[in-house]
DNA sequence: AAAAATACTTAAGCTTACTTAAAAATTAAT
DNA sequence: ATTAATTTTTAAGTAAGCTTAAGTATTTTT
C-alpha cells in the first residue's frame, strides 16, 4: 500500500482516538493538508479495497482491515519514536519528523527488532501508547487533561499530545517532559486558564496548551 | 527530489563506479527494473534539472549536482547498513533490504547523527566507503578482486559487492565475511575459478562469484 | 421553515512515473 | 560495406494522487 494511503487510513484512526469525530472527507484532508476533493477520491477508492465504509456525506469509518493498517503504522511510528530517542540527542519535533517519514518504509520484521531492543515499550516518548505486533493497545489509559486537573493537587505527565513545533519547544523551555511532576496550583475556569507550578517555577498555560498535556494524578 | 529519481541518479553512479560503463538508458533501466523507455524520459528529464548531460543515443553523465545527489543517497544507505547491522541481528541481505528504503527518507541530520554515534566509519558492513557528509569518499581502495588473486597467498575480505540474497546466503555460510582472513590455495585460469581456504574448509567459486569478492593482501 | 452559509461531491485537468508498440539510430556480423 | 540484429527513442496510453471550479447536499442561522 502507498505512502499515501497509509496516511489516510492513520489520519482517520487518529481523529477517532483523539479528539472528537468528525471523520468526514474535509476534516481528514485538513489534517493531511490536501484538498477534500481529494480526499472523496481517495475515501471511495479506499472503500473499494475494504479499508473503510464509505458513504456519501457521511461519515468515514474504518473496516477492521484499515484499523488493523492504521494501528501497524502508528506502531512502527512510535517505535521509531522511542528508538531515535534513546539513541539521539534531538528534541522531539525533530524526532517526530523523521518517524512520520520512516513510519513508511519499515518492514514488519524490523520494527519487531526495534521493539526489542527497547524492551517492547508500551509508550513513546510523548506517553502515547505503542500497538503490538498484532495492533493491539494493551494498556488503559486513566490519564486527565490539564484543563480536566484538580487545583491543588499534584501530577505526574503522561502524554503531550501533539505535533507542532511551537508547542514542544515551549514544553522543553518550562521542563514539561513525559514523567515529570507538576503542581496544578490554580484553575481560572472562567477564563479556561491553567497555572501550574513546575519546579520551583510557575507558568500559567491557556486552553490551547492545557488541552494537549495529559497527566495522571499522584495518590 | 523523488524516491525514482534519487533511485535513478544512484543507478547511474554506481554503474560509473563499479564496473564497466554501460551508462545508456537501457542498462540503467535493467538496474532498476523499469523499461528503457522510461529511463529514457527520466533521463530527458534529469538533463533538465541539471543532473545529468543527456545527449541521444549517448552514455549518461552525472553532473556535478548529480554526483553529489548520488553520493548523498549512498551516504545514507551505507550509515543505515552499519548502523543496523551493530543494532541488530539481522542477515546482510535483510539490512540491504531495509537500507534501500530508509535510504530516501532520511533528513541530513539523521545520517549525521548515525554517523556521529558509529563513530564516523569510513566502510559499510559490506566494505563499501561511506561518504562524508559533504559527498567525499576519502578512503582509497587497494583491493583486487578474488579473481586475480595470486595462488598460494593469504587475503583479507575488504569487499563483498553485491545485494543479491543467495550471494549473500553462501557468503554466510562459508564465513567469507567482511574482515575475514582467506588463503587462495589455486587458480584455475582456463576455467575461470578460484580456490580458497577458509578455516580448514575448501571453497571452489566460480567467476560468478569470485569477482564479487574483493581483498587486500597481507603482506 | 426558508434562506444563507458551509461542506461534500463531481468533473475536468495536471504531473509523475511508469507501460507497450512502433520508428529510428546505432552496433555487430557477414 | 551492406545487411541484420540490437538498442534507443518517440508516441500513445495508463494509474495514482493531487488540483481548481462548479454543482449539490447538508447545516446553521434567523
Amino acid at each position: 500500500m502507498s505512502i499515501a494511503i497509509e496516511n489516510f487510513v492513520k489520519a482517520i484512526y487518529k481523529n477517532n482516538s483523539n479528539d472528537a469525530k468528525d471523520t468526514k472527507p474535509g476534516n481528514i484532508a485538513k489534517k493531511l493538508g490536501i484538498s477534500s476533493a481529494a480526499a472523496t477520491d481517495m475515501a471511495k477508492k479506499l472503500a473499494v479495497k475494504d479499508l473503510l465504509h464509505y458513504q456519501k456525506y457521511q461519515e468515514l469509518q474504518l473496516t477492521e482491515k484499515g484499523k488493523k493498517m492504521a494501528l501497524n503504522v502508528v506502531r512502527k511510528h512510535r517505535l521509531w519514536e522511542a528508538f531515535l530517542f534513546k539513541m539521539f540527542d534531538m528534541s522531539l519535533h525533530d524526532i517526530h519528523k523523521e518517524a512520520e517519514l520512516l513510519e513508511h518504509q519499515t518492514s514488519d520484521l524490523l520494527a519487531d527488532k526495534i521493539s526489542a531492543y527497547l524492551g517492547h515499550p508500551k509508550f513513546d516518548p510523548h506517553g502515547d501508547p505503542i500497538p503490538n505486533a498484532n495492533g493491539e493497545i494493551t494498556t488503559i489509559d486513566t490519564s486527565i487533561s490539564l484543563a480536566n486537573a484538580e487545583e491543588g493537587k499534584y501530577y505526574v505527565i503522561s502524554r503531550l499530545m501533539s505535533d507542532d513545533k511551537e508547542f514542544f519547544e515551549f514544553c522543553a523551555h518550562h521542563k514539561l517532559k513525559y514523567g515529570h511532576e507538576v503542581l496544578v496550583s490554580k484553575q481560572f475556569k472562567n477564563n479556561k486558564m491553567t497555572e501550574l507550578s513546575v519546579e520551583n517555577n510557575t507558568i500559567l498555560l491557556n486552553q490551547d496548551f492545557t488541552t494537549l498535556i495529559y497527566v495522571n494524578a499522584i495518590n
